[in-house]
DNA sequence: GTCGTGACGGTTGAC
DNA sequence: GGGTCAACCGTCACG
């Protein structure tokens, strides 16, 4: 039986810490990438995840997330690691709000959002929420943004008379904080900065919760349009099409989703010295293959270079997604 | 014995 | 350049 140890002493020798199981790890470090490839492979071909666990050395636990993130989203590889989600509320977009305030001051914050993206400022990815417009009519654009909507409308600073659509509408995205607990959930998403009303813990009576925005799984050939959002999107490539990627270059994201040239990992001169000639990465890999090429790659050190270079799907488990990663 | 889950301590990168 | 923050990570213990 093939060895599939990843903590050859050889290349483990003073990296990391050791687990219960004997296995090697980088404390806040993802798995190389081979090893989480080899999780799902095994997987695959039938291998429990108490016994995946026990041969390659890896928390149960760590299996157990790797293979619900290959099962919820196609993608073996681990997300962005840091940094911050880009600003939406750029001067550009502050400019075209002050614009539409100028021209009617009348106007609603999800009158001008829905203009935004009416006027192909912001796509639906990176349109500012309701409650960032007020925040922006508010504080940015100044006596404009007074309602003049009259009088005895309440606080224009809670007031929903500048925020919200009418109640009349049918929207799904607008939802009332008022309604059963039981109506609506606010998951860890929800409360992302992105979709974060800033009314949400004031004492507006309705505030806008965003739906997340992720393509259908179906439309994933269209990620690369969106480079800006790929945390967002799905993958475009099937398991094997990782497997390989990643067998040819092992720090290198074997997934098409990568938005830029950058990797998400760097090879060290260590890697390098000790792996780059091996015999293994001139053959032609399989997902069936079970030489031991686990214990070829030094798992430690790397390094990630760039942050949101490997796309992450991120969303709430309750949208809809495929229960199977895509296979063909 | 197996596995899902959450706390934990850690890393990372944008701001 | 350093601090803060909010992402992420794998391990561990619990049920």
């Amino acid at each position: 039986m093939a060895d599939y140890s990843f903590n050859d002493n050889s290349l483990s020798q003073s990296y990391g810490e050791v687990n219960q199981l004997g296995g090697v790890f980088v404390n806040g470090r993802p798995l190389p990438t081979p090893i989480r490839l080899q999780i799902v492979q095994m997987a695959n071909s039938g291998t429990r995840p108490c016994d995946i666990s026990r041969r390659l050395k890896v928390s149960h636990g760590c299996v157990s997330k790797i293979l619900a993130r290959y099962h919820e989203t196609g993608s073996v590889l681990p997300g962005a690691i840091g940094g911050s989600k880009p600003r939406v509320t750029t001067p550009r977009v502050v400019g075209r709000i002050r614009d539409y305030k100028v021209k009617d001051p009348g106007m609603f914050a999800w009158e001008i959002r829905e203009k935004l993206l009416l006027d192909n400022v912001c796509d639906k990815f990176n349109v500012p929420s309701v409650s960032s417009i007020s925040r922006i009519l508010r504080n940015k654009i100044g006596p404009l943004s007074q309602p003049c909507h009259g009088i005895g409308e309440g606080n224009s600073e809670h007031s929903d008379s500048n925020s919200s659509p009418p109640v009349s509408s049918t929207s799904s995205s607008f939802v009332s904080t008022t309604m059963p607990s039981s109506t609506i959930s606010i998951t860890k998403h929800d409360l992302s900065p992105v979709n974060t009303p800033s009314t949400l813990s004031s004492s507006a009576s309705i505030c806008k919760i965003e739906p997340p925005t992720w393509l259908p799984y179906d439309q994933s050939s269209t990620s690369y349009h969106h480079h800006n959002h790929h945390r967002y999107l799905y993958p475009t490539v099937t398991f094997q099409q990782q497997f390989e990627s990643a067998m040819k270059s092992p720090y290198t994201g074997g997934n098409s989703i990568v938005s830029n040239s950058e990797s998400p990992f760097s090879h060290t001169p260590y890697y390098y010295q000790q792996n780059y000639h091996h015999p293994y990465h001139q053959q032609n890999t399989s997902i069936n293959n079970t030489t031991n090429y686990a214990s070829i790659f030094n798992p430690f050190p790397y390094t990630q270079t760039s942050n949101f270079a490997v796309a992450t799907p991120y969303y709430s488990s309750s949208y809809g997604l495929p229960l199977t990663p895509q296979t063909s």
